[in-house]
DNA sequence: CGGATGCGTACCGGTGAGCGGAACACGGCG
DNA sequence: CGCCGTGTTCCGCTCACCGGTACGCATCCG
C-alpha cells in the first residue's frame, strides 16, 4: 500500500476516523471510493459512507460522481495553518532573491517529527525534477534542510530521529547514527549543511537554518540542483545570508 | 465579527463541530484560546476543550503554551487537495511565463459559491499590494477572474450569485444585476473579462477563463496591476493565449 | 444466460462516546 | 481584597453514532 499507514484501530474517537478519512489520502490519489477508503483506513464500509457525507455537507470532502476527493476549503484551511506562522509570507521575496542568483530550485521547510514538510518551493529554470513537494514529507535525515534543522536543534529531536532507523531513500543515504551525528556537529559549526545524493542520486544541495531567539532552528531554507553543475561551496554564503536575514524577522 | 459564520446550531452532528472548529480561525488569526473558540463557534467552552484536544492529537491542530493553531497536517492535506485536481500543477509555468511577460501579479482561481477561491498567486516585481491571497476567497461578481468563470457557467450558478445580492467590495462594484447579466454576455463572447478598481480601488485586472471539453469554465487566470499603469486591453492575447493553453491540458 | 464479485447505498436497534452544566485553579486588574 | 476572565476537571445522562445485514446495480466470465 502506497500510504502505507499503521492501523488505527483500537482508537475508535471520533476525531480519530475522521483525521483517518483524510489522510488515507495520498499524492497520486485523484478520487477514491468508499470500498477503497474503508480498505485503506480499516474502518468498516458502512462508517466511511456515513463520515464523508457528514465531511462532504461542510466541504472538507467533495463528491465526484460517487468517488470522493479531498474538498477546496481543506485548501482554505491549509494555507492559514502556515500563514498562522508567518514564515512562508516573510520568506517568499527573499526565496524568490535565491532563486534569481542561483537559478536553481530553492526549498523552505519545517521538521515535523522525524521528517521535514516542505512550505515553499520555487523552481529553478534549469533544475532537476526533484521528489520534493509543497506540502510534501522527506525522512530529515536525508535532506540538506533537515540537516540543518537537527544540528540546530534539541538532542531529543535527534535522537527521536536516529530512534527512527534512519531509512535508506537513495543509494547514499546516511544509515549511520555515528555518521550522522559527526555530520551535525560539522553543521552546527557551520551553520550550513550539504547534501551530497542522499535524497536522490543526480541532486546536490545546500542548506542554512533559520533560528529563533533561543537559537533554535524554527525551518531552514536550501539551494538544490545538478550535482555535476551546483557548485555548493560557491553558493553556501548566498543561502547563509538569506537564512540569517529570516531568522532577523521571526 | 470578521469570520461571521452563521450559526450552525441546530446541526448537532459530530463533524459540524469539527469543521465549525476548523473555520473558526480566520486570515490574521495567529492563535486562539479555548473560550475565544468556544465565542465564535457557539459551542460550549467545554465541548470545544475536548474537541480540540481530540483533533490536537490528530496534528489537525496544535497547541501553543495554552492556545489553539491550525496544524502542520491540515496544511499537507490542503496542498493535496489542490494537486488532486492537477490544475496548479500544470498551471504554474504557464502563469510563471505569464508574470514574466507582464511584470505584473498573476492569478489563478476557481469558484466556489458564489465565491472564488485563488489556488495560486504569482505577485509581480512592481506590483500593487492586493487584496487577493492564497487560499482566500472573493465575491465572485468583484473581481476579473470570477467574471471570466460565470460568464462560462451554466445559469443557475449565476442566479445564485445574483441572490446572494452582490454585496459592495469597493466603491466601483458592480452590484446591479441587469449590468452584471450585461457585462457577462459581453464576457461570454470576447472570452476576457475586465475589471475596473472593483475589487480595490487603484487596480483593474484582465480575466480569461479555462474551460473543459464541455465548455464550461473551470478556472480563470488573470494578471492584475496599477490602474494607471496596466493597459488591459494590451494583456488580454497573453493572458487569452495562457487561459487557453492551459484549457487544453484539462 | 445465470451467478459471482465488485461496487455504493438504505435500514434500524442497541449502546457507549460525546455532551455540557457545575465546579475548580490560576492570574491579572482595579 | 473581590472580581473578572482564563483554561481545566469531573460526572451522570442521552442521543447520535455504529456497523451488521440487506439491497440495487454494474461488470466480468463460464
Amino acid at each position: 500500500m502506497r500510504t502505507g499507514e499503521r492501523n488505527t484501530a483500537g482508537d475508535a474517537s471520533t476525531a480519530a476516523r475522521f483525521a483517518a478519512l483524510l489522510a488515507a489520502f495520498g499524492p497520486g490519489d485523484t478520487a477514491l471510493g468508499v470500498s477503497e477508503l474503508a480498505r485503506r483506513t480499516g474502518l468498516p464500509k458502512t462508517s466511511v459512507h456515513r463520515l464523508s457525507q457528514h465531511l462532504t455537507e461542510h466541504g472538507l470532502l467533495e463528491r465526484d460522481g460517487t468517488a470522493l476527493r479531498l474538498g477546496l476549503r481543506l485548501f482554505e484551511i491549509g494555507q492559514l495553518a502556515v500563514r498562522q506562522r508567518g514564515l512562508v509570507d516573510t520568506a517568499r521575496p527573499l526565496l524568490a532573491d535565491l532563486r534569481e542568483a542561483t537559478h536553481n530550485t530553492v526549498h523552505l521547510a519545517v521538521l515535523e517529527g522525524t521528517e521535514v514538510v516542505y512550505l515553499d518551493i520555487l523552481r529553478g529554470p534549469d533544475a532537476p525534477r526533484l521528489p520534493s513537494r509543497i506540502g510534501g514529507r522527506f525522512p530529515a535525515h536525508a535532506t540538506g534542510v533537515g540537516k540543518a534543522i537537527l544540528a540546530f536543534s534539541p538532542d531529543d529531536v535527534v535522537e527521536k530521529v536516529i530512534a527512527g532507523g534512519l531509512p535508506r531513500v537513495s543509494r547514499r543515504t546516511i544509515t549511520s547514527p555515528v555518521l550522522l551525528r559527526r555530520q551535525l556537529a560539522k553543521v552546527a559549526a557551520e551553520a550550513t549543511a550539504y547534501e551530497r545524493e542522499e535524497s536522490s542520486i543526480g541532486t546536490v544541495c545546500v542548506a542554512s537554518p533559520v533560528v529563533d531567539a533561543t537559537g533554535y532552528a524554527v525551518a531552514a531554507i536550501s539551494v538544490a540542483g545538478w550535482v555535476n553543475r551546483l557548485r555548493t561551496e560557491r553558493l553556501a554564503p548566498a543561502v547563509r545570508t538569506a537564512a540569517l536575514a529570516l531568522s532577523r524577522t521571526v
